[in-house]
DNA sequence: GGCTTATTCGAACGTTCGTTCGAGCCGAGT
DNA sequence: ACTCGGCTCGAACGAACGTTCGAATAAGCC
């Protein structure tokens, strides 16, 4: 808090004024942030059909989020889940949320394509992927958004796609 | 320090007897973590020549360590990168050392495929995957290390291998 | 038994943290 | 001119933290 003091200018008193405890305004701060996401996701999938260009919007706009709130999303994911009962379930709720419309994408490209994976996992994996970025990607170094959103949905399309095809002597899994 | 005090019986000032800091007392935990899971998984390299197998040991190994030591892990995660200097570059130097051991088998893969991806973005992409694990994995309902390795090693795999022909419109890229 | 050395601990120190309090400032309304 | 409500702040409080210190205990050796 006396962080956020110095760096907006503002007393420490003054925060109080506006944001009555430390963990309300974190709340605020997460649902702002990741009803931004979902919001935006919506917007972009409206009118795309082809199920595996909506799985590669969904890679871009979360990866574009991402690395354009890089220091945001770094203390995002080291707060996830600190957030006592009230504030916590509001915040779990819209994770959910984005969750379901991820397992919703993958769902519908096993039944267009006959697929068979464990989508869970997969989307588990999936947001590992993505997620992780904040520890390693360095902007004067990495490609950006769009490229690295390429190149991850190329790994997890060719996937889950072709996946179990890589198994040694072992049968499509069930 | 207090937690610690708590849990293992001996007073605070005990504590100090023994680890001179706490920050030298997370260094000790985080070199025995890290150089424990590069030892184990060179010992499990040894005589296999299958580039694909090689890769699916590295997922395995890394897993099995995260589930059996989940509750570290997390720690593990959370505090990467806060030694001072001295400790950090040595823990530094093994994830080094563990990341290049990665991306030797990549390369290998690649060699031996004639493949073509970007090495780094996989390599990081695969610890993404396998290191956020800690976030959703429950041990009374999701499946052991093993056959979530063999679902990693699916994506992964069929990712490296099969994933740029899953672009439309779109040539192998460089 | 005495003496030395290793181990353990309660109590405290100084700092940082989240939070609160009371007093001051300032512009709008009467 | 006076007041009132919104806004801002310095200063402090109590708790938690990493760390230290001196004394108490235990263990080994002569």
């Amino acid at each position: 808090m006396r962080d956020l003091s110095r760096a907006s200018g503002m007393s420490l008193a003054g925060l109080y004024y506006y944001f009555e405890s430390k963990e309300r305004l974190l709340f605020l701060i997460q649902r702002h942030t990741f009803s931004t996401i979902v919001q935006r996701l919506k917007g972009r999938l409206e009118g795309v059909i082809d199920h595996e260009e909506r799985i590669r919007i969904f890679i871009l706009n979360h990866l574009e989020y991402f690395l354009a709130n890089q220091q945001a999303m770094k203390v995002l994911s080291h707060e996830a889940d600190v957030l006592k009962n009230g504030f916590g379930s509001e915040v779990a709720a819209i994770k959910r949320e984005y969750y379901r419309i991820c397992v919703g994408l993958l769902e519908d490209l096993k039944r267009a394509q006959g697929l068979e994976f464990a989508t869970r996992i997969a989307v588990l994996s999936l947001f590992g992927m993505m997620n992780w970025i904040y520890t390693w990607h360095n902007p004067r170094v990495d490609a950006d958004a769009e490229h690295l959103a390429g190149e991850m949905g190329d790994i997890f399309l060719g996937g889950v796609i072709n996946g179990n095809k890589n198994r040694e002597k072992t049968p499509a899994r069930k």
